[in-house]
RNA sequence: GGCCCGUUGGAGAAACGGUUAACUCAUCGCCCUCUCAAGGCGACAUUCACGGGUUCGAAUCCCGUACGGGUCACCA
């Protein structure tokens, strides 16, 4: 590897689907590796059966593709530092723990969770520091022959770290986002094996952190209170110690208080939220990069069109608490990326979520895929795009009324015709219109023409005009526009109506006027 | 409660002891406009949680207080 090359890892827990904040966390890991050529490797972390969920390790991983997070190393890819499983790297464990032993680093402890729950309980009552340490670790006493008959006879134990640390000493942790940080040193004697003989997150994470060759550890501020454990641990074992980096991780404001990303809670927490919905993969990629570093979006605005993964992170650009879940700030910048998406980009993508999320849009896409295209190119192909869109799930609702079968739903539901005006004046509005709709001009003689339509029924083609003399006209050119979009499309907002007009074609235009005629007529 | 971390506008934030406290989103106004979506222009923190101190000078350094967050498992 090139020099000043770093290596990270994601090491999610198989207990359900990826979650927003493990996304930003990989997303920002896997780039400050690519960064430097270094490596991105993936590590299952399934130590705890009890809440493992099967196949979540796979889905995990599809998702993290999905988002261009694709490691070079995991379970499925192995490296030369494998295996990638914690349940599969038992024997690894078993090595280390049996070396701890023999050097008296560690030692087997037989107390029930009885027995511990009273040492906790005289503890609080007391107002002493909890936990299993010093004159409370009472298995550290235990003689050779006292344990041997102990596992002869049955008892189930777990392997606990035996602690030199003093809390009076300090140890000094430097993390790569928050600089130095004192702590007091560990004292408590963390287990580090549990009774089902699989290790526990403290212990995997050094051992393995240190034989796959981490260089950077990258996780959740969470884990910042069990630094001293994991200090002590590189120490005793001798092992270089990696850099830590502690990100910030991703709030909610709920009832007026910031709170972490909850699962349970907040749909938002997984991606699958916004994979449903529709967002742009690549919109969302850009929000998690203005939150890891803000200086991003000013990085953005001087390279609108290059890709995000040429935007190099630092670590010193990193907020250091955590920030507040925006949704209008991701619709933003979703609206902006999709705006100025290409139409067969845009189109390719709108399919794809397509069919995986909503058959009708599939339907209406593939039925004919061109007419598609033009429809969501009107205004698009310029210096300032249109923004209609946010995410996917928003083209139905926009284009609907460009088919045929859902414009009849439209006009089932009624059409909103401005109550002003005689239904026979709109028939005549629209039966004139039907035979001079001048497609076969260009949009500025198009406009005049209707322009012209309208001052002969005494529409004020100027909206200052009808201010200024309201007696004088019936309505505006809008009020105008505005039944025709109506009468043609049955809603009355639309796109360019012109290119609305030219896609539709003079055919269509014709029998949707005629409906709409001979239901004014009742 | 102990131990850590943090606190700049509604949100994300810049500024790393020295002019009017960047920028993005949101909000509000005006303009443009066939509707909508945009776009253009402008407004929005006399002030950086609060109180002291250091300094010619502090959002920036120090101390204290308050508030918010994290963590104290045979869960990760």
């Amino acid at each position: 590897m090139p020099d000043g090359a770093i290596v990270t890892r994601f090491a999610p827990s198989p207990t359900g689907f990826l979650h927003t904040g493990s996304l930003f966390t990989s997303l920002v890991s896997y780039r400050f590796a690519k960064q430097t050529n270094g490596v991105f490797f993936m590590r299952l972390e399934d130590t705890d059966q009890k809440r493992e969920i099967k196949g979540s390790g796979d889905k995990v991983l599809e998702q993290l593709h999905i988002f261009g997070v694709v490691p070079d190393e995991s379970d499925i890819n192995p490296g030369k530092y494998g295996p990638y499983v914690q349940s599969e790297r038992k024997e690894i464990y078993h090595a280390v723990i049996k070396e701890m032993l023999e050097k008296g680093l560690a030692y087997p402890c037989f107390c029930t969770h009885e027995e511990l729950d009273d040492i906790r309980k005289f503890q609080e009552e007391n107002k002493l520091l909890p936990g299993y340490y010093k004159e409370f670790a009472k298995c550290r006493r235990l003689t050779d022959g006292e344990v041997i008959e102990k596992i002869r006879n049955g008892e189930s134990y777990v392997i606990r770290f035996k602690s030199q640390g003093n809390e009076d000493n300090k140890v000094d942790l430097f993390d790569a986002i928050r600089g130095h940080i004192q702590f007091p040193e560990n004292i408590q004697d963390v287990v580090i094996m549990k009774s089902d003989q699989l290790p526990t997150y403290h212990f995997a994470h050094v051992v393995d952190d240190h034989f796959m060759r981490t260089t950077h550890v990258t996780r959740g501020e969470e884990w910042m209170a069990s630094v001293p454990i994991h200090l002590e641990l590189f120490k005793a074992l001798d092992f270089e110690l990696p850099t830590y980096c502690h990100f910030p991780v991703i709030m909610k404001l709920d009832d007026g208080k910031r709170r972490k990303l909850s699962k349970r809670k907040d749909a938002e927490a997984s991606v699958d939220y916004f994979l449903e919905k529709g967002y742009p993969i690549e919109g969302f990629l850009e929000y998690l990069m203005t939150l890891a570093n803000s200086n991003f979006e000013e990085w953005r605005i001087q390279n609108p069109n290059s890709d995000i993964f040429d935007f190099t992170l630092s670590f010193d650009k990193m907020s250091l608490d955590g920030a507040l879940f925006d949704i209008e700030k991701i619709n933003s910048i979703s609206k902006e990326r999709l705006a100025y998406m290409n139409k067969d980009i845009f189109t390719y993508n709108a399919l794809e979520y397509a069919e995986q999320y909503s058959q009708e849009l599939a339907e209406i896409i593939n039925k004919d895929i061109d007419y598609f295209k033009s429809i969501i190119n009107i205004e698009r192909d310029q210096e300032k795009p249109r923004k209609d869109y946010e995410k996917y799930s928003d083209i139905l609702g926009i284009v609907d009324f460009m088919y045929d079968e859902y414009y009849q739903t439209l006009f089932n539901s009624g059409l909103e015709f401005n109550e002003r005006y005689d239904k026979m004046f709109l028939v005549d509005i629209l039966e004139e219109y039907k035979n001079n709709a001048g497609l076969d001009l260009d949009q500025e003689g198009w406009f005049a023409n209707m322009k012209q339509l309208a001052e002969n029924r005494r529409f004020a083609t100027r909206g200052k005009d009808f201010k200024k003399n309201p007696e004088a006209y019936v309505g505006t050119i809008s009020d105008y526009a505005e039944i025709l979009r109506v009468g043609i499309c049955a809603k009355k907002n639309t796109p360019n109506f012109y290119e609305i007009l030219k896609i539709l074609g003079k055919e269509r235009i014709e029998q949707r006027i005629e409906k709409t005629v001979s239901l004014l007529r009742g």
